[in-house]
DNA sequence: TTGCTCCTCACGTCACGTGAGGTGGC
DNA sequence: TTGCTCCTCACGTCACGTGAGGTGGC
């Protein structure tokens, strides 16, 4: 009696609910293992297809369950548990899967950061003024050439001079130029006395040309920046220093730090009566 | 002159590439944004389906950018900018996500703990022996009802034999049983004088049974168990210590700790003979 | 006989990336 | 004219979940 019961446990197969229940997995999850050939099942039933399974089968699917909370793919585990790869290649695996993850986790926390930030932004703000939102966005950008100069200028419609002036002789010699790039050299955001530098993107290095007597537009190459935050403001330019001050805010709170001039491409550039059509793109190098 | 550029620049479209360059992005990004209705072109040429964007739309998808970084869905940021949900639900939104990150963080370090214990127990096992690998799963188990006893037993034949006993006893009175559970109420590992719960899985209560004079099979419902470490093995029960030693080390190196006692399930138990055969899943309740 | 379980398609998920195959613009 | 850019499908991604529609087993 005890040896036939035996007999009958021994060889005990698990139709795949009876399986699944076992396993805490759905039968879903086990036909598609058996599909992608994960796990097969002990037998299967050539009249109806039925799948039946062994508890000595439970094993390996704990170690692939095991492996897949490892966030590693269903690929990875099968050459695992195949045996087609090496030892020294699943150290690999998982020494690059640990790399994945701590990087996963440092873009998490930095999401979380610039939600903080947010919510903090929320809660703080007038709800009368549900303010224009400048969104920053991180990215890097390349190398650039421009051709321009560096000087103090004393107020805004001096640096507007320059350029008006700068344009004059660069279109007067046939160059053609892209976007207007500002660099504001002085550290403090202040409203008077800006040391700026001033040029026109260009797409390989120009001969110096002189712009009035004594200034000299020359080509200069801009470093690239892994990254930068990046803010895009549609309006007049002399109410930029707003938006600056919100770029400054966005970096403190999301825990970067500035790591070198800031920028303002004019994608579209202010002109007579259509000031407030300007398009600027405000740049910060941070780290 | 100045005024016919002016005009021009103030009107200047992009095609979709300049844009896409302006903006860093992918042009399938762009299209992408207009098929779903997220950013759609300021305007398209009927003839030919042209693309044209204004530089005036950059704050608009860098407002999506920002958005998109911080993992919200596109339909998310769409109902956020057309400002289909109010400003409590958009709050919600973020305090929502805030906690996803935080779980998604928590999670992914649990990830990486097992990892880093992974790889430390490849360093340190001997090459040799590539050892026979138990894989722990952790999961829920839900609430289950069981009927036995609970007594100490001298070493393991004496258990052996009550459980023999009982099952004689569940068969007489015809109840359906199903796996036999073993609790195991001592907290130390040691080989001798187990103080053990043993019991056989129902689906209700059943009366009390005498199994031997003295000694009553009663029913008892386990508690669920939130988070339970599971390893199976097959394999003559009475080399199980050495799997759950594997056990108690993976609890340590993840950073978990035993929170009750463990249990052994039968799936497939020790019949003379077949020994080897016997499939047992291990339990331990952790936190 | 009646549920219950099992089966095999086939589509949906999410935010695009990657071609295929073709046309318009300078 | 020749590249270059643009267009619209359509499929692939990853690991299943969710039915649809039908059959076998006790």
């Amino acid at each position: 009696m005890i040896r036939i019961l035996a007999v009958a446990w021994g060889n005990k197969m698990f139709k795949i609910g009876e399986f699944s229940k076992l396993a805490q997995v759905s039968g879903h999850l086990l036909r598609h293992y058996d599909d992608i050939g994960l796990l097969r099942p002990a037998a299967v039933d050539e009249q109806n297809g039925y799948r039946y399974y062994s508890a000595t089968q439970l094993p390996r699917l704990n170690q692939i369950l095991a492996l897949r909370a490892m966030d590693l793919s269903l690929e990875q585990i099968q050459n695992m548990l195949d045996g087609s790869v090496t030892a020294e290649e699943i150290r690999h695996m998982f020494t690059l899967k640990k790399a994945q993850l701590e990087q996963a986790i440092r873009e998490d926390g930095q999401k979380l950061q610039s939600i903080e930030a947010r919510l903090q932004r929320i809660d703080e703000a007038d709800p009368a003024e549900q303010n224009q939102e400048f969104d920053m966005v991180v990215k890097s950008i390349p190398e650039m050439t421009i051709v321009g100069l560096r000087d103090s200028f004393h107020d805004f419609a001096a640096a507007k001079r320059c350029i008006g002036e700068m344009k004059h002789a660069l279109d007067a010699a046939k160059y053609e130029v892209g976007h207007l790039v500002a660099i504001l050299h002085n550290e403090t955001m202040q409203e008077t006395g800006h040391e700026l530098e001033l040029g026109f993107i260009v797409d390989s290095a120009v001969d110096p040309l002189e712009i009035t007597p004594g200034r000299v537009a020359k080509t200069r190459v801009l470093p690239a920046v892994d990254q930068m935050v990046t803010a895009v403001r549609v309006g007049i330019p002399s109410s930029a220093h707003v938006c600056r001050n919100d770029v400054a805010l966005w970096i403190e709170s999301n825990n970067y730090k500035i790591s070198g001039p800031g920028r303002e491409v004019f994608l579209v550039p202010p002109f007579p009566g259509q000031e407030e059509k300007t398009v600027t793109e405000i740049q910060y190098p941070i780290v």
